[in-house]
DNA sequence: TACAAATGATAGCAATACTATCGTAAATAA
DNA sequence: TTATTTACGATAGTATTGCTATCATTTGTA
């Protein structure tokens, strides 16, 4: 059986749907894979519309500009993370089960998916790692937020919050844990490429790794051994 | 008596020293000012300029780009910080007590320190939580990690991490539990202010708040009741 | 008094972040 | 079939950004 996942998302993110055309799908394709190459802050709507054989203004009729892009990218990554979690919790009862699979799925690696064959999503993982914080830090994360752009991330936090409280119902800051684990997921991933004093762990000894040092922490603090 | 905290950063961060002269003291009073005002993004060396009265290319004698500016003042930020904590826990002999110092040092909005005449603490604050990422997520990060223009980071951490392993010698992870509470405390506090979902508390609501979560989180995972 | 250092003033340039217009090809409706 | 929308390619243009360079002037130091 061959099937493909598709995943909407909200449109005011951007002008003409990407996902409907051959142009949106190759925009997807090769943002990805130049923000992973030469970074969000030298990633232009010029260069990737040579990269893919366009013009700019052809771009620039499906994103209104590359904050816009990069929320798009966002967005996608943790609608498929919360359809990943879905899948992977399915059927299984035991919360504290469940919640250990989450954090393995947020803080490990992934291979390139092949139920979508434009989007690479083990690019898609280092580029969120790399520039996801830059989607809110802005100064209209507020009007943002009123759009709703930031909804995926905050369905994922609210899904993994009551698993929090499957497992111990009278845990008092089920939702700032469950953004605090998801948070630590990608930046202890960051600390271990780029900062690893800032961790234990290191690229040799795998003994010790982020989704260990995550399951300790979240298992202590809602108290189960 | 009166008495100045002067913190003496990286001269790799500057190109001729900014506390060294009228100029460079009103570079940094006002990029304060500006980054706080309009955001990161929008900041320019031309804007900054107007607003003191000289001219763009006198504030590139001090900084070689903006990007450096904001890692002064972020390295002055973390210095300041291990002052404080070094300060407020100057006699202090149990570690619980120590940590619990360093957390609400971290987590708490500061009014505007008086040893300071050109830097406004309360301002960086803000900046920090809002644009601090921005300093390490570049293109760039390894090579700004070689010039050691994270060491005040990291200093505030492995000291963090030093008292973790007082309070408990037996603790897997120091240096990743210290990092994540430094990242929490100010995570939080910008949730608090912009996605109120991620967290658990409100503005109104003051029964729980930031400080009181990441001493709950420390304290649990370092097992001390 | 001489000299170097710091600053001010101005110019210029390539790249960025757009916006606008126009022609054409392909898909769709009348 | 023809008419018409739509999507796209091509080109142009503009304000702003992110610098670098030059030169004159002021200011502090020897």
């Amino acid at each position: 059986m061959e099937m493909t996942v598709n995943i909407k998302l909200n449109n005011k993110l951007f002008l003409r749907n990407p996902d409907e055309s051959e142009l949106g799908k190759k925009i997807l394709q090769y943002s990805i894979i130049l923000i992973h190459r030469i970074g969000f802050e030298a990633f232009t709507f010029k260069k990737l519309a040579a990269e893919i054989g366009t013009t700019e203004a052809g771009v620039y009729r499906y994103f209104e500009n590359k904050h816009r892009l990069l929320l798009y990218l966002v967005d996608w990554y943790w609608s498929w993370q919360e359809y990943r979690l879905i899948y992977a919790t399915n059927n299984i009862s035991d919360p504290t089960e469940k919640l250990s699979i989450a954090i393995k799925l947020l803080s490990t690696s992934v291979e390139d998916d092949t139920s979508t064959s434009y989007i690479d999503e083990k690019l898609l993982f280092e580029i969120v790692i790399m520039e996801g914080a830059k989607s809110y830090l802005t100064r209209h994360v507020t009007e943002d937020n009123k759009h709703r752009l930031f909804k995926p991330y905050k369905d994922l936090c609210a899904r993994i919050a009551d698993i929090i409280l499957e497992c111990n119902p009278t845990y008092k800051y089920p939702r700032s844990l469950a953004s605090s684990a998801i948070e630590m997921a990608h930046s202890h991933n960051f600390y271990v490429k780029h900062l690893p004093s800032l961790t234990d762990f290191n690229s040799l000894n795998t003994t010790h790794n982020v989704p260990d040092f995550i399951e300790d922490m979240v298992f202590s603090v809602i108290r189960i051994p």
